[in-house]
DNA sequence: GCCGTTTTCGGCCCGACTGTTTTCAGTCG
């Protein structure tokens, strides 16, 4: 079972439980459960091997009865608290609360007093104009349930960043431009800058809140407006992404703005802490036992009158920060300045959409030293992959290039080199090792069984010709979710292999995420932050990289791409000395090594082949 | 149901908005 399928299952008990009208501290400890379990870095069926249903216990928000739980789901499949639950309430009512406007009291209500237990069936009630007469409802509810099964199925979830932020950024701009506006920002999840978000929701800074909320709601792009009252506002688009908008005082700026870009379990620790120290925190200011309150302006005022240093938003999910804050042991997270490499991009030569020079002028504008052309490889026909004969051609035009722009930029060959369905590579070793650099990445049998996924991608970890495993699982946001991966066997083999592990910026990849980037950081695994840049305005995706390398608490120090250009090279033409290689390992997760005479033989022929690499390397640094 | 430098019991999730109401319940973030 994944951690999503448990995650899932304990989300819907905590929904049962919520229309049975159960307390609501029981359904937020199974949701909270829940969360846990779907962003939680190892896999949770590995922990209870290890460890059994006390094992589980060190998950944050498992306690006794939820260990004992999964126990039961991993060991028999199946609940039996769900499917008597179950038989309690039906499990299709679940669907119902995803209409907006529409919670777990209506559901019970309309259920137990309509017979009401399916979307389709609610939808009737309300045309047939059954539901009016019930308490609190008339006419206008049912038309906003209508309207809210309408929106529901327009909408597709969580909308990635990367689609919600341009959106979110301009938005900021229009407001900042409002007569009276001192600040204006994103919270939520945007400012957390988690990979997807739910809807974008916006601070602003204003002792006049009355104009702010009229630009907000009169944008041309805005649908409908959902609600609208003094200090608050939210809209939907015609795309069905929703914003929301609160205006506060600028003294309060910081309180408010620190409570609305959560998490809402790092607003708990902080609250507890405030607790600890007499205070009481709240969306509005600080306030002492004796009533005063403490009024702050910044988000580093909150934090310093609690005795923190600030924590940055991407590290606020109660995954250690407030406890590293205390002992003075954060991070000091990379930044985008940081980089100053690009590692994995495309040009014309295969999908690319500009030419080898444009890709390279556009990498320098942007303030990088260090461009890697990594064209597909020829077994990805689709994308136009590159022959080893058309590979040769392109050498001497990245050599022309080089030369026309002189030492202002370097650039290095690479190949985003195809790792096929029965594991080997699309290249072998000696054009391999004709390569400034190797990037090996998965695109096709994703939904291979988890163990032959997994040691396809451990035989690339382990040849020594590949530098950096491109998007390691290959999810695409939202919709695709990545190979079943057994990453404790991933993770272990590049620690071992020293390979690096791609973070892909691309705003639909985001692969590693955050908690395994950290996992990897955690364990000396070298990171690469790459756009995969296929058209020159895509080194912007930048951005979206360093934020999920933030989000894992990685330093600049452990992504190779904000190492010194000599650093860089002498990392790669260190590369594959002394290791096995791809014709050597068997293709296995837990392969053994070979010291066999026939093997060292193939080493031997190896090892000119690294050498050719390293040379290459080193005629071109002193280019 | 979970958690603990204040606790093995008692806190955790509070305020704005909406639509229904005649003073408030339900939803949402």
């Amino acid at each position: 079972m994944t951690n999503k399928e448990l995650a899932d299952t304990f989300a819907a008990i905590a929904s049962l439980l919520e229309i049975k009208g159960e307390v609501i501290y029981k359904i937020l400890a199974y949701r909270r459960a829940a969360e846990t379990l779907a962003e939680y870095g190892r896999d949770v069926t590995e922990v209870w091997r290890e460890g059994g249903p006390k094992g589980l216990r060190e998950i944050p928000g498992v306690g006794e009865a939820i260990s004992e739980k999964i126990d039961e789901l991993l060991r028999t499949g199946k609940l039996g608290f769900l499917e008597r639950l179950k038989t309690e309430v039906p499990y299709s009512l679940i669907d119902l609360l995803k209409v907006p406007g529409v919670g777990p009291k209506k559901v019970a209500m309309f259920w137990k007093q309509r017979d009401v237990t399916t979307l389709d069936e609610l939808k009737a009630a309300a045309l047939a104009g059954k539901l009016r007469d019930l308490p609190g409802m008339a006419e206008k509810s049912e038309a906003k349930i209508l309207e809210g099964i309408e929106s529901l199925s327009r909408r597709s979830g969580r909308t990635p960043l990367g689609q919600a932020l341009p959106v979110a950024r301009e938005m900021l701009a229009l407001l900042r431009g409002v007569k009276g506006v001192v600040a204006a920002e994103t919270a939520g999840s945007l400012r957390r800058m988690k990979s997807t978000v739910g809807d974008i929701d916006l601070l602003v800074a204003s002792a006049d809140a009355e104009p702010v909320m009229r630009a907000f709601v009169s944008q041309p792009t805005v649908a409908r407006v959902l609600g609208q009252g003094a200090v608050k506002s939210s809209v939907e688009f015609n795309n069905g992404l929703r914003a929301q908008l609160w205006v506060h005082p600028p003294e309060r700026f910081g309180t408010a703005l620190q409570y609305a870009t959560g998490s809402k379990e790092h607003n708990v620790r902080l609250r507890e802490r405030a607790l600890s120290k007499n205070l009481s925190l709240s969306e509005h200011a600080l306030t002492k036992n004796n009533g005063k309150e403490i009024l702050c302006a910044t988000e580093e005022e909150v934090y310093a009158a609690l005795g923190l240093p600030y924590i940055p938003p991407e590290l606020r999910e109660d995954r250690g920060e407030v406890q590293a804050a205390l002992k003075g042991e954060l991070p000091k997270l990379i930044e985008v300045a940081d980089v100053r490499a690009d590692l994995h991009s495309h040009s014309t030569w295969s999908d690319g959409r500009a030419s080898i020079r444009g890709m390279a002028e556009a990498a320098r504008a942007r303030g990088l030293r260090v461009l890697a052309v990594t064209d597909h490889s020829q077994s990805l026909g689709v994308t136009g992959g590159l022959t080893p004969e058309r590979l040769r051609e392109q050498r001497r035009e990245i050599d022309k290039v080089q030369r026309q722009l002189g030492d202002s930029i370097l650039l290095l060959q690479g190949a985003e080199v195809e790792i096929k369905a029965d594991g080997q590579l699309d290249y072998d070793d000696v054009v391999l090792a004709s390569l400034d650099i190797v990037v090996a990445s998965l695109h096709t049998s994703l939904r291979q069984p988890r163990d032959k996924v997994t040691a396809r991608l451990i035989h690339a970890i382990r040849n020594p010709h590949v530098d950096i495993i491109g998007h390691p699982t290959g999810q695409l946001i939202p919709e695709r979710e990545g190979a079943d991966l057994d990453m404790d066997v991933v993770l272990a083999a590049a620690a071992e292999s020293g390979v690096a592990l791609e973070i892909n910026a691309h705003p639909m990849r985001l692969d590693l995420d955050d908690v395994y980037s950290r996992r990897a950081a955690q364990m000396g695994i070298p990171l690469a932050i790459n756009t995969d840049a296929h058209h020159p305005a895509d080194f912007a995706f930048l951005d979206y990289g360093v934020a999920v390398a933030r989000r894992g608490w990685v330093t600049a120090s452990q992504v190779i791409n904000s190492w010194p250009t000599d650093r860089l090279r002498g990392w790669l033409a260190g590369r594959g000395q002394g290791r096995p290689t791809a014709t050597e390992a068997p293709m296995a997760a837990e392969a053994p090594r070979r010291t066999s005479a026939t093997s060292k033989k193939k080493s031997a022929a190896k090892k000119n082949a690294v050498i050719r690499k390293k040379t290459t390397v080193k005629q071109r640094k002193s280019r």
